[in-house]
DNA sequence: ATGAAAGCGCTAACAG
DNA sequence: CTGTTAGCGCTTTCAT
């Protein structure tokens, strides 16, 4: 139970929250400030009967350390501030899930900063976290501006970008290649017979260059020119929908479909059961991303399968490692995907 | 561009992370540190030549404010810390998805922590969050442990609960009844001339108290005893599948099912409709959550509406004002719900 | 194994 | 409007 601090008499000029502070364990405990932060931090350096009394203290005084003192004192935050274009239905949480997991067991915590508001918060979002002094910071994507990029480099902090490789990092990366896919996924189509290629994807880099691989593939493979409809930002099953109308007025013919994500695809999958298409022996699709709920749809969809959680984890002990010294074994990862063949190829 | 602070002669003892501080920033400019430090937390302090000048030092030197230095200072963090059970296909993640935008406008951060975790994490995640000394602390339901509702009252800390309503919440609270939910949508299916209901759920308590009302109000409209299928902790699309197939083996006859989550809804309808069973004709389904991709199914679900990103934005207000000493105007909002008609009944 | 001193980088108080 | 002084609560450095 808290207990409000000594009125001591000693000159004091400045306000403070009040709260219980390291001093105040101190000196209950019979000892100097010092002892008790080793306690706290370094038990093996003090002796067990002196521990034992700083940590009856503790209990006593309900004492929580200010993490913002000791961040302070020892240049060291054990704050990681992470940088998410959006979260909701997205691909990435399950990598924000574990990246925070990690982190939380390892004594540090998450800051959160959405990049997908405008692009002029982008900067101030930047300032925002390096004002916080995090011993880390983890990007969605690669960072591709400039600007940016210098200002995280003159920052000095450990960064690691992700679901991304890209021949010149900032610093760590924990991705896979999206021109490895869209080839890959393209030869897979190829291999099951289809002709027709298509492509309804977002607007959003990565989604181009799986686009784009995905086009010289087929190309390479003596097939018609890809089609490829834009659905603008939005990941909706509805923009998938819609995507699917407009594609098959272009090309009534067009034997399958890749998604450049799974909501997608599940409109499109849903188009095509509304239109009495039949999958996938007329239209064949594949999403991307292999989010949790597209395994079970009816007809299950055949899917690009990223292992989120992996990079997740990874990239936390990659900043991990950096922030307390160690020697990053692989600062540059590739986590592979894999193509996961359900109903829909 | 970044410079290495210069060289002085002065006694210095101890390190210092290297980086531009606000004294490199004033001696620069020619002013004081405190003069600097108005031109960038209250300028409208300083005379406009001065300012200018401090400026013009802070753009030379790249300067970033290390707000764990102004936090211990001030004893104002500017970090509010959120709580949330799951980020992974969550219903929550539009609510802090607002909270997260809402706070960045007005110049706080977003901390979070995942409750998911085991239990005796909960603990160390209280402890973790409140050694941040944050300005606020956001929950995600309300908290029913009273070792933690008593270890945050004394923390002292806004605190906003949210998703629920209890009568006695720790400090402010945003959301809305579960029961009246629960009954609301037995009504709503009895109005509809449904006679046999029943209810997939979560285990989950919010979930429980949804389930319970519903029973209730279907027994006071004298309908058979109302048949409950539990999925645990899982709430996928799996789960509801199967769970149909489970509630079909009990009552074969039910007309009506109420699921605690969107996701489970899609389970029950993807089941429904592999078993031929007609949707609504002879089952209505009810979700819960109207995650945004519940509107574009075929057939579109039925489903229990929550604003979920006004919760966001409310909750980011109340701590916000709270954290800024002002009054807050409805410390305890209830923003209600709708049932949403579409497809499924 | 323990402690005294000296800050980390910033801002509240109180002048002037 | 600007500056001086004294810390916020903790940890590093250097002694003992």
């Amino acid at each position: 139970m808290p207990q409000t601090k000594e009125s001591d008499n000693t000159r004091r000029s400045r306000r403070g929250s009040g709260a219980i502070t390291l001093r105040d364990v101190a000196k209950l405990a019979g000892v100097a400030p010092i002892t008790a932060s080793r306690v706290l931090n370094t038990p093996e350096q003090v002796s067990v009967d002196v521990r034992q009394k700083v940590l009856d203290a503790v209990q006593k005084t309900g004492y929580v350390p200010n993490r913002m003192a000791g961040g302070l004192a020892s240049s060291r935050s054990r704050l990681i501030a992470a940088v998410v274009p959006s979260t909701v239905m997205s691909v990435f949480m399950e990598t924000i899930e574990s990246l925070n997991g990690t982190l939380f067991d390892a004594g540090y915590q998450l800051m959160l900063g959405q990049s997908s508001y405008s692009a002029s918060r982008e900067e101030s979002l930047l300032e925002a976290i390096i004002g916080r002094r995090p011993d880390g910071i983890f990007l969605t994507g690669v960072l591709h501006s400039g600007k940016g990029r210098t200002r995280l480099l003159a920052s000095g902090i450990p960064v690691v970008e992700t679901w991304d490789l890209t021949p010149a990092p900032i610093d760590m990366l924990v991705g896979f290649s999206h021109s490895d896919i869209g080839r890959e996924v393209a030869k897979f189509l190829v291999g099951k017979g289809r002709r027709r290629l298509a492509m309804i994807r977002a607007d959003d880099e990565r989604a181009g260059r799986r686009a784009q691989a995905f086009a010289v593939e087929a190309e390479r493979s003596g097939l018609a020119k890809v089609q490829v409809v834009d659905v603008g930002a939005s990941r909706t099953i509805k923009s998938g929908r819609e995507a699917l109308g407009r594609l098959l007025e272009i090309d009534p013919e067009v034997d399958a479909v890749f998604c450049s994500s799974d909501l997608l695809a599940s409109g499109v999958v849903t188009e095509a059961r509304v239109r009495g298409i039949d999958i996938p022996g007329r239209l064949a699709i594949v999403g991307f991303g292999d989010v949790p709920f597209v395994a079970d749809m009816v007809p299950a969809l055949s899917t690009v399968h990223i292992n989120g959680a992996d990079i997740g984890r990874m990239a936390a002990r990659c900043l991990i490692d950096r922030a307390e010294g160690r020697e990053v074994a692989s600062p540059l990862v590739d986590v592979g995907f894999s193509i996961v063949e359900r109903d829909t190829t």
